[in-house]
DNA sequence: CAAGTAACTTCAATATCGAAAGTTACTACC
DNA sequence: GGTAGTAACTTTCGATATTGAAGTTACTTG
């Protein structure tokens, strides 16, 4: 089901907020760029340098799909040579709350994780 | 990566509490089962009847993980026919608190969701 | 004009998903 | 005894997604 399918229908999978929620993050990759932008990370480079090696291929995608869910937008913070910023919206931003309860989760239940700065 | 090389090496991606978390909770699906089994489901068909529905050969592998993981445990609750009951471990169960981030972000940003119960 | 860089895109191989049908082991009904 | 039903999976297979690597575009810098 694509984007304007699931907006005539209304909802994907059912009305759970945890199953819509999950059809925008729900995969390996998309709260670890949301991870990244909280940190501060603003260009695809420094998304792409993040220790877990996310492909460029997936990079671009994720980028593309948390962009149509709200989550981040981009802007050109220049021209010549043109550079892109990704930004986290209000919303992308409140996943902050998601994720400190997955690191609290993590740092409790898997043995060796860490958390820097 | 298998869950072997995982072990001996330690960590999969990186050592990030968030990236080993997705790693084992990090699709659009488990934690759907955690959180029917917190709604006091038990058997492969409550679990199979959601309304989301989940195809079966997905619920018998997230059920394999999940266990794998650490975050269920199975056990027969008759003999003749067997029949089992899936439960959250302590770990599991304090995947909670993630479920309450998500649904509390879902509720405010993903207009149309609804919470039963 | 050669080299370098950011931001992607494309490609081919592999892996995973998803819908449906099949299997196993039993009970219940006629 | 035979047919139907049920729980709990497993299998199948076409569709879709992921991965790692290489390629592209548009520029700057030396």
């Amino acid at each position: 089901m694509n984007a304007k399918t699931k907006k005539s229908q209304g909802f994907a999978r059912s009305r759970c907020p945890v199953a819509n929620t999950l059809d925008i993050v729900g995969d390996k990759w998309s709260l670890l760029v949301v991870r990244d932008l909280l940190h501060g990370k603003q260009t695809y480079k420094e998304l792409a340098e993040s220790p877990e090696g996310i492909p460029t291929s997936i990079l671009a995608d994720r980028l593309k799909r948390l962009e149509e869910g709200g989550i981040i937008t981009s802007a050109a913070y220049q021209e010549r040579p043109v550079r892109y910023a990704y930004t986290l919206t209000e919303k992308g931003k409140a996943l902050g709350e998601v994720l400190l309860a997955i690191v609290r989760w993590g740092k409790k239940y898997v043995p060796g994780t860490q958390t820097f700065k």
